[in-house]
DNA sequence: GGAAGCATGATTGTATACAATTTTGCTGAT
DNA sequence: ATCAGCAAAATTGTATACAATCATGCTTCC
């Protein structure tokens, strides 16, 4: 067997937020520590410890002698995401577009492709992988490690609330990313910073209506 | 004995980060499980528990199969909390101008009095925790809970580093701080938000003084 | 004398076992 | 029928035990 560098811990941990963000586990699914082992085949201790990583990015709650459920992201809390998120994409882009670094523009350009392609034919399994892997590339750009951990750990978070979110804001979606990644190409800061800024809170707008018009439809 | 409503993982992630926060533990210093659960007189779980959690904030480094370390934060590594930091304190700023809550107000004006008097008197020590909580008090004034945490975490970070500025620094730290507040009370969002933004950036070139300067003493 | 190789001790990773707490479902009284 | 109270089951929290890996120091060979 090929070396572990890594701990059975993480796997867990990464196997967990994989189906979450899937949707695999819904938000206020209860995660059974002994359910999780035992469909993953380890003992309990990599399991809690998976799900408390987890509770601290924020994609799971934990409470005390209580267990663990998929954190719920309330309208309130994509707020305030939202709100934080808005300002870091916004730098990280400006800060993007004053690199422009080539070969992370080809990367963009490629997942760009794919992007518009599933924003067509795709799964919603494939749009919101494509969806992370832009904005991962794209936060890389910034050469900002720690901008790009925050981030991430947001992204995750609101991806779970915008999930709701339909093919045509997905086809809306692409088209926001090809004109942030027009600007980073022609090293417009400002101009970047905006549409990036924009792009996070158009994505807030359509999942506040399809929040709103669920709820419609659940009080029928 | 009163209801316990935590778990003893996080008492023990609390006491560690306590002592990382106050210098007890030195950057770079190994932290092993069994010494660590014998001082706390507690089994390695909730250790290991404990330091999986720090290493996630980013105070704790932890490498598979070699333990865990307490986190080094390298100037470079500084340069990208800071300018995440700088935004977001910046922004809180705003909003916390926005709102400028009275209550909120009282607590930060008592917290400055207390942090002028340590600022001649006081230990390093006590002058760690006024300035930790004047920062976490300013936070909560935003009224946004992602953000209150996001900046604590870089906070804490920082925070490490920021531990060789001296007296002379604190000193300036305790002005900013009361210009910040000024600001603030008067709802001056823009200027709120540019104090903050400056207070972070001139405690960050104070460090990198205090570093040039350190470096320079050991290659004597 | 120095370096490679091996044995030993130290430390981490995982599993199992047990204690403490919470949840659930039943019983019986009003 | 409903609700309080209690017993049993489920679940979490912690401790201990063992296996796997890494670090250290010795021996031996050149």
């Amino acid at each position: 067997m090929a070396a572990d560098r890594t701990s059975l811990s993480k796997v867990v941990s990464d196997q967990i937020r994989g189906q979450i963000l899937e949707g695999k586990f819904r938000p206020g699914e209860r995660l059974v520590e002994d359910r999780l082992s035992a469909d993953l085949g380890v003992s309990r201790v990599p399991v809690r410890e998976a799900l408390l990583g987890l509770s601290i990015e924020g994609l799971v709650r934990l409470e005390p002698r209580r267990g663990a459920t998929v954190a719920e992201i309330t309208p309130e809390i994509v707020a305030e995401l939202v709100e934080v998120r808005a300002l870091l994409e916004g730098q990280n882009a400006r800060l993007a577009a004053r690199r422009h670094d080539p070969e992370i523009v080809a990367q963009l350009r490629e997942t760009l492709k794919r992007g518009n392609e599933a924003a067509e034919t795709g799964t919603p399994d494939q749009l919101a992988r494509l969806n992370g892997e832009f904005h991962e590339r794209l936060a890389e750009a910034s050469r900002n490690s720690v901008l790009t951990e925050v981030m991430r750990s947001l992204r995750e978070r609101t991806s779970i609330a915008f999930a709701i979110n339909g093919r045509d804001r997905a086809r809306e979606d692409w088209k926001e990313h090809a004109g942030i990644l027009a600007a980073v190409i022609d090293g417009d800061e400002e101009l970047a910073a905006l549409l990036a800024t924009r792009h996070v809170h158009k994505a807030a707008e359509a999942f506040a209506r399809a929040h709103a018009a669920a709820a419609n439809d659940a009080a029928d």
